[in-house]
DNA sequence: GCAAAAATCACCCGAAAGGATGATGACAGA
DNA sequence: TCTGTCATCATCCTTTCGGGTGATTTTTGC
């Protein structure tokens, strides 16, 4: 939260300076207020788009269509992943990986960098004992970890 | 979609009104420029925010279960298996796959070479529209082609 | 408030996987 | 016999994975 911070002090910071730089802009060009209005409004817009998503962390709703009464819904076994010393992010890349998506994905969807899911991913690979993510998957539906 | 450009239109002419009244407020205030600022990125972050909300938001996935009766022995689909114009072999590679085994691996327990083990993995994700092994087996699993 | 755990990211390297294309032999059925 | 399908194998090339290592930041539990 910190970095957070100091980057809005940073994009203040040069809020200001453009502001400053703009008003010069503005006893020189007439109508050069609506480009800065422009300016402002895109880069706040653009800073918006990524808050939102940053602070919301778009998750999707998986909805389960089941055209025969199945039995109870999926319930991750919270303790074998404990034992396994699995954590939740990385359970949830080992989701992301049963369901076909590929590390770059993943990243995407996560908001992270594809480093990141590949550091979850070998950590993950490693307490289950696997040696490719295919492999993955069968070990975690064999510990209920996945459907 | 319509109603998407009408409220687009309608954020340009409030800008554009926006606009026009600050550049009055300029004229009199000396620092109304910063003000003005201020309010454009505020505004614009609160759009920015919803926006990215609405268009990235919260998709649901629909995923339709075969139904598979529980207990009993898997059968694999073989109608499903023709209908995708999946061979038998290539649907045993597959089933190979699903349980996490390498190419190689599997070259060497079918007694061929790993060359035509990528052949029959290439094909049978080519007719599954699968780019991945990983998704490959979803899919699979989807068609009730593996339990 | 601070130490531990978790999450994040980077870089390198080799291995595995995947795409495209072509070729050959076996075999079933028209 | 000819044709189509299937299974087999190869080669070239690109992308993706996985392992290893190290580092910083964020969160959490005491």
């Amino acid at each position: 939260m910190k970095r957070l911070v100091l980057i809005y002090g940073l994009i203040g910071g040069i809020l200001i300076a453009v502001l400053k730089w703009t008003e010069y802009r503005f006893l020189v060009v007439e109508h050069s207020i609506e480009i800065y209005g422009g300016l402002t409004a895109a880069t706040f817009a653009v800073v918006g788009i990524w808050l939102g998503l940053k602070l919301t962390g778009r998750r999707e709703r998986i909805v389960v269509k089941v055209p025969v009464p199945a039995g109870a819904p999926f319930v991750p076994n919270e303790k074998k992943r404990e034992d396994l010393g699995i954590t939740r992010r990385e359970l949830e890349i080992l989701e992301l990986i049963a369901q076909g998506m590929s590390n770059r994905e993943i990243a995407g969807k996560l908001y992270v960098s594809e480093n990141t899911v590949k550091t979850h991913s070998s950590r993950v690979f490693d307490k289950l004992g696997a040696r490719r993510r295919t492999q993955a998957v069968q070990l975690g539906k064999e510990f209920g970890l996945l459907p």
